[in-house]
RNA sequence: AACGGCAACCGCUCUAUCGCUGGCAGAGCAAUCUGCGAGAGGAAAGUCCGGGCAGCAAAGAGUCGCCAUACUUCCUAACGGGAAGGGACACGUUCCUGCAAAGGGCGUGUUACAGACAGUGCCGCAGAAAAUAUACCGCUAUAUUCGAGGCCAAAAGCCUCUUGUGUAGUAAGGGUGAAAACGCGAGGCAAGAGCUCACGACGGGUGCAGCGAUGCACUUGGUGGUAAACCUUAUGGGCUGAAAGACCAAAUAUACCGACAGUUAAGGGUUGACUCGUCCGUUGUCGGGGGGUAGGUUGAUAAAGGCAGCCGGUGACGGUUGUCUUAGAUUAAUGAUAGAGAACCGUCUUGGCGGUUACAGAACCCGGCUUAUAGGUUGCCGUUUCUU
RNA sequence: GGCCCCGUAGUUCAGCUGAAUAGAACGUCGGAUUCCGGUUCCGAAAGUCGUGGGUUUGAAUCCCGCCGGGGUCA
């Protein structure tokens, strides 16, 4: 259920290029998500983009202890998602960017990402 | 014991829960599941050097250019790295010489440390002059000239001093400057000058010592500084870089490649330029296939390896014996949360409370260099204090 | 994983083949003109030349090491 495999992780350039192409695009700071509804071709309904600019943080080893950060609390909450996927039969492509320039703390970032799945799974209702 | 310096080493630990990437074993047609075990560094960083490895129609040769290095010997696979030694400079000195100034010896530290008679350039301002001394002042000789004095009774003439001018000699002196024509003393001279001589600095030659840098002695030359200015000398360097390259599968229609046959001259490539050499060329047939799209396997992890002992060496290091196996991702793993402990700091107070636990994250692999780094351990050296 | 370039007043740039006062424009400040403001004119201030060393008599300039910023290669 908590898991994260090879499979959820979007590699294809072309999706990744459609979604920053499209305009669906949340903001609750410090975090930055890119949405898109796909086809269903991939075993996994649900794939995600986690990202950590180097503009923003400068070493490799803050980008690497964000990274797993925001891992850790997609993969606890990702299955709040994937209900309501099923639900809906849709599939969908996530980029998660953090846009603040200094390291994240664990639990704010976990309050961070309850409001940011509400405002994900209203948009997926409508 | 405290503080400081140098060198070497370590650089948080444990438990629970939830996860990630490989390996081995088992189950399963398969997806996958279960179990066991592994999973960032001393700098993984900067990309400043050197190599391995790989490719390039020749990746050949020569000349020129370009780049790098620059005391000597050694170590090393190699290096622009390291070790030992030499020179220079700085500091210290319970040592030696000396009245002193100073010199020598010893110790510590620093040192991008080849060549400035192979040539060219540059040296602002100031200063006479900044490098072929085209001589401004001064000094000297000589010619001439204004004037004064002396010799003489007077004239002529001669001598001394003096004013101006011309010619010649002269770098000893001239307030400058970072630097002034090797320094300094004596001789010499009309005045002067390495013109000559002694001593000293520097360059060349010869002899001796040393593998050599170099040192010492003798002799000779006659010298501004600057080569992180051009340059000269010596040595080295083909270019590119894992996004290199090899293989497999999918996919498609005319860039290209290979073989064979015919054609033989314009031209093109050869990695900065030229020359020689060499390769290619245009048509037809056959075979393979570009670009674009999206994958997998390999390259790619046991090595110039680590640790310990012994031997050789002043040392870097080498030899030998034993032992160990130690990351391999690829939109990119090595983690998160909670609790406990350890170390250090602060505070009140004698065990609580609060805080801190650095710098930093592999991407083909090695050897160095440089830079960042809380705290701790060990060794050596120096200073101060206390005790015996 | 490689390669290249740039850091100078508050801002945008000169100066970079060494020479002592580091210059220009805009902006800022003060004064004049105006009833007031703008325009215009006059004047002034403002710089560790990114940083630490070295070469040189002398360094923004030459050499080396760091720091920061930007670009480029599939």
């Amino acid at each position: 259920m908590y898991t994260f495999r090879k499979d959820e992780r979007l590699c294809n350039k072309k999706i990744i290029g459609d979604l920053y192409a499209s305009d669906n695009r949340l903001l609750v700071y410090p975090l930055s998500v890119h949405w898109l509804i796909t086809e269903q071709k991939h075993p996994c309904r649900l794939q995600v983009l986690i990202v950590a600019p180097k503009k923003k943080l400068h070493h490799a080893v803050d980008r690497n202890r964000t990274k797993r950060l925001m891992r850790e609390c997609y993969r606890h909450r990702k299955h709040l998602m994937l209900e309501t996927l099923e639900q809906k039969n849709l599939s969908m492509a996530l980029s998660i960017n953090y846009i603040h320039n200094a390291l994240p703390d664990y639990h704010q970032l976990e309050h961070t990402f309850d409001k940011l799945l509400e405002k994900i799974i209203e948009e997926l209702q409508r």
